[in-house]
DNA sequence: GTGAAAGCGCTAACAT
DNA sequence: ATGTTAGCGCTTTCAC
């Protein structure tokens, strides 16, 4: 890397470092002509302000991150450009970081943040997180956490969520009305809140239909998991209703179904919490609960910036619920 | 931030900080004791060092990024993976920029790596990039680029890509095979290497049968996409099939196609390079041209990793190319 | 084997 | 309105 630095622009138009740094910088100390002067030389020789150097002396990086399970995520893939779209904005850098729903890489990577790397972290936590201690200790380090989606109940923070117990109950109430009394809930990991609040909606409206409940806690192995479904599925009393909490379980359900030779919707009915855009051109198209994720995306952004910006008041952080749609489609109906 | 520094350790163990950097960094200089009680206390003070300092001391940043038009894509979503699991294993960080297949987005991205932010960039240019001149100042600022997927013809660098123009011809001659005459392509844009490689595969088979072009640029905006494939599929000469260059065009296919009461495949064949994990459940079930995304990644980052290493020797670059797979499945069947 | 000191590029007091 | 200077935290000679 051969730098063009403010020295140089300083050698070159016979002025100051702090001169050349202030008109950078667009103080008002500074004379128009100088900064036009400067501006200009800076785009004449190209030069770009090293951000080592001003993150390193003003303790502030631009930096923010987001860390989040996966990429491969119709919710978090459009979750990420909400979040984008308002750090770019405000001049915000954004590091994308995934945990691949383990739980030591979350710790190390929030515990790489305490270096100062980030100014503040954007997370949906891994389903294997049951504690929030590395959270707690970035927080510690001053270092602002906004949960969205899925958030940590220990930890106190801004949560931008959906309203999981609502669609839980909705979605649920719908496969009731379309005749289903035997119903599953696959859930990701009794830890995770999305999980138990998508859950706790279908708990109560089995409850209130005096259903019993089938719960199914899935790992993060796809093939474990396929095999849970698969022996679901094949039980003398299989659910005739699947409600699954998250789209890759939506999809093994298509996967097990096909290679049972199992009807949807006529043997099993299935809504999914799922963004996925072809969730209509799937056979047969998939009931979903579609969040509002580039919303909610914005929304945790904004917050976190807001948190960034501005010495905050509030230590516990806001609430906020965007709701859901739950969206029929050909597996339910 | 309150941050643990090298200068708090030294004084906790009343040494300077030079002994400390060199214990931390593993230095021959250095006795094991010395070495063992550093460590220990670092780890009891929980030091995460600075990386802003180092980098600006070093010159290093220990990040690459990875430069792509979106998230929200298959073939991109597993190449990430890919990169990744090289990057960590060397300890290097990964930042992810997304053009949104925008030039001047990817303009000024690449802009800002000139400052040093990251020491490699991995690339699939977006759509609309038809020249490299920003490429080429960020390579003339020593910071190596490494092609994936989408490289750009003029700039002389490593280029990691799948055989775009077999693939091309082996899936056309296939829809020929199914009794195709008329045959579409959907390309992405006239300068995208993919998308002509691709084309020029397909312009292959259909020359070698006799067979007339038929080929349409589609945009970035999926609504204009969405109008001329409408419009191509309500001429009296609709084609009978069609080979979309990348998976957003194939979901649009089905949605005109639905729209259109058009039923695949009878009325319409279609074959797209795309690696979804759920073509097989989609109506009918999507034929693909899947392409080796997590190798490609992998080997992407290896290659920008080596050059990072070592004064690497090669100017132009290595070139390699990793073959795609065609899948048969109902949409062409 | 350990320490002192210079300096990476930038910013912000504090002069002038 | 412009300049001087001290340091942000780290690495790296060079000395001891």
């Amino acid at each position: 890397m051969k730098q063009i630095n403010i020295k140089a622009l300083a050698q070159e138009l016979n002025l100051s470092v702090s001169t050349i740094s202030k008109a950078l910088r667009d103080s008002y100390e500074i004379s128009e002509e100088t900064k036009h002067r400067v501006l200009e030389m800076a785009a004449k020789l190209n030069y770009t302000p090293n951000p080592y150097a001003s993150s390193l002396r003003g303790k502030k990086s631009k930096n923010i991150a987001i860390v989040i399970p996966e990429v491969a995520d119709s919710f978090f893939s459009q979750a990420i450009n909400g979040i984008e779209s308002v750090a770019k904005g405000k001049g915000y850098h954004v590091l994308i970081c995934l945990t691949h729903e383990n739980f030591e890489n979350e710790q190390a990577i929030l515990k790489e943040f305490q270096s100062g790397r980030v100014d503040g972290v954007l997370m949906s936590v891994s389903s294997e997180t049951a504690s929030g201690g590395h959270i707690q200790e970035l927080i510690a380090k001053e270092v602002p956490v906004v949960f969205f989606d899925r958030a940590l109940g220990e930890v106190p923070a801004t949560r931008i969520v959906t309203d999981d117990f609502q669609s839980g109950y909705k979605a649920t109430m719908h496969l009731i009305g379309q005749g289903c009394r035997n119903i599953a809930f696959l859930g990701v990991s009794s830890k995770l809140s999305i999980s138990n609040d998508r859950m706790a909606g279908y708990r109560k409206a089995m409850e209130e239909k005096g259903l019993p409940f089938r719960e199914i806690y899935c790992s993060s192995s796809p093939e474990e998991n396929y095999t849970l479904i698969k022996e679901m599925l094949q039980q003398p009393d299989r659910p005739c209703g699947v409600l699954a909490s998250v789209e890759k379980l939506a999809t093994l359900v298509y996967q097990v179904c096909s290679d049972l030779q199992l009807n949807m919707p006529a043997d099993v009915k299935l809504v999914c919490f799922s963004n996925l855009g072809i969730a209509a051109m799937l056979y047969p198209s998939l009931t979903t609960v579609t969040q509002p994720a580039f919303e909610m995306g914005k929304a945790a952004a904004a917050a976190l910036l807001k948190l960034l910006e501005k010495k905050n008041t509030d230590p516990a952080g806001l609430n906020m619920v965007i709701p859901s749609e739950l969206i029929l489609r050909g597996s339910s109906l």
